[in-house]
RNA sequence: GGAGAGCUGGCUGAGUGGUCGAAAGCGGCGGUCUUGAAAACCGUUGACUCGAAAGGGUCCGGGGGUUCGAAUCCCUCGCUCUCCGCCA
């Protein structure tokens, strides 16, 4: 959520900036409803010292022993009034909050202009695609062997976009989760954290996937308000919802594993082959809480962090800042990580680094107590993935491939592997 | 699943219809004393929101109700704890 304060200081301002990533603010809508909601504010809030005042002296005549009989008349007809004045307050608040939390954050300054993934800017690469000398399988070919990767059977247990992994296959997902986990928390200094995969609403409105993304969700229990997260981010950020550090403890580096399920409503056809888009997936996520002026370099680091990751398993890939039309809903500047695929011979998203500022802190009230002025003051969050463990698989085994169809274990995973060097096919 | 007890400020905890945003203690902050520190003593210390300010308003788990007036009474939901049952 955006500063109310900042909407109604400097509305045309916020409108030009939310124009750079393609949204329109019905400026003249919300501030027509400003004034009425002002006015009905103002008017409750009267009536609510006249009613204080008034009970007030109700109760000191009658401890006094005075009659109160011409005082209860005086306010009679008060509560209608209030209750009206209530009402309509409550109806244009509403209004106001729905308006609010659809509108997604400011852009930072640095973020290139674009409507969508075309005008992404690349930002560097690291690494150098491998030349092979003989032909090229995707990872669903080279999963089928032993069916390492079954589709089939998913497809059976559940239906598309799920997966079962077997033998080496499984285990070798599994190496590619604690490799990450021990990296960030014993080199990058990350607490880790397990944290439930169902969440309520009132996390899901914290991070921003409520209310306008509910149908990339999936709902366990409507009548409860439960959500399989479609992202650690969730229960991890919503670790500070209502909550106020203290400055010393700042700031707060969380690494997560969870799940994450996506309903990917609306990515009918689209990266229907293979493991890149599923509806079940593991990830290692990175948050960070940390204080407003730490933010900007935090973000760098976090995205370090992340790149550190396919470094060790030495895949090539390359960063990309989005342009303002292709970030999410919550975030002010994201850097996509996109790592070398050479069965689809292109860079594919496998990580995203965002700086959300205080928009999320906002909606969680997640706060801090800043010493220089006594108060608490808004966090700001970041959160990256480091990295979306399916698709580590995937570019780990199309990148590792050998003419035979065996997969070379990457040194950085030997160990997680038991030793093992070599996937036999 | 059954029975019972709770939910109050950063924490512990008093408060059963009126000047209660709320005693007290702890913690925090400032000061006195001290070479310095500790102890002791004194003072101070909730959040949100409207307003240029003066000053208002809201918040005692959430929501609703009764009342001129609710932390206090009623309903409802949530959560925590204790005991019993079941269970990875």
């Amino acid at each position: 959520m955006l500063d109310p304060r900042l909407i109604r200081a400097s509305l045309s301002d916020v409108v030009t900036q939310l124009e750079k990533r393609g949204f329109k603010l019905d400026s003249a809508g919300l501030e027509a409803l400003e004034l009425k909601r002002k006015a009905h504010q103002v008017e409750t809030e009267a009536l609510q010292n006249e009613r204080n005042n008034k009970s007030r002296n109700i109760g000191k005549a009658k401890a006094a022993g005075e009659d109160i009989q011409p005082l209860l008349a005086e306010v009679a007809g008060l509560s209608e009034k209030l209750d009206a004045a209530k009402n309509a307050l409550q109806q244009v608040q509403q209004e106001m909050d729905e308006i609010l939390l659809g509108i997604p954050n400011l852009p930072h300054e640095s973020v290139p202009a674009g409507r969508n993934e075309n005008d992404n800017v690349e930002v560097r690469r690291w690494g150098e695609p491998r030349e092979f000398d003989f032909k090229i399988r995707d990872h669903v070919d080279l999963g089928a062997h032993q069916q390492w990767m079954d589709f089939e059977t998913a497809s059976k247990l559940t239906g598309s976009r799920f997966v079962v992994l077997r033998k080496q296959m499984a285990k070798l997902h599994r190496a590619l989760i604690q490799f990450m986990l021990d990296m960030h928390t014993i080199e990058h200094g990350y607490d880790e954290v397990y944290v439930p995969y169902i969440v309520n609403r009132e996390s899901l409105r914290g991070t921003g996937q409520l209310p306008k993304f509910e149908e990339d969700l999936f709902c366990v229990d409507a009548e409860q308000g439960y959500y399989l997260i479609p992202t650690a981010e969730v229960p991890v950020t919503n670790l500070l919802r209502d909550e106020i550090v203290d400055a010393a403890q700042l700031p707060l580096k969380f690494v997560a594993h969870t799940p994450c399920f996506r309903s990917e409503a609306g990515s009918y056809g689209k990266d229907t082959r293979g493991l890149i888009r599923q509806h079940q997936f593991e990830k290692i996520e990175l948050v960070q809480l940390v204080k407003p002026d730490d933010a900007w370099p935090a973000l760098e680091v976090l995205t370090a962090h992340a790149e550190t990751v396919l470094q060790k398993l030495e895949l090539p890939y390359r960063v990309m800042a989005l342009c303002a039309g292709d970030m999410g809903f919550s975030s002010a500047k994201t850097y996509d990580l996109e790592v070398w695929l050479p069965g689809q011979q292109t860079y594919r998203e496998i990580s995203s680094c965002s700086c959300f500022t205080d928009f999320q802190a906002r909606r969680m009230r997640a706060r801090w107590r800043n010493p220089d002025t006594g108060k608490p003051e808004l966090l700001n969050t970041l959160n990256g993935s480091a990295l979306a463990v399916g698709r580590a698989l995937v570019a780990v085994v199309e990148n590792y491939q050998q003419v035979d169809g065996s997969i070379v274990v990457p040194k950085a995973l030997q160990s997680y592997m038991g030793g093992v060097e070599l996937l036999q096919a």
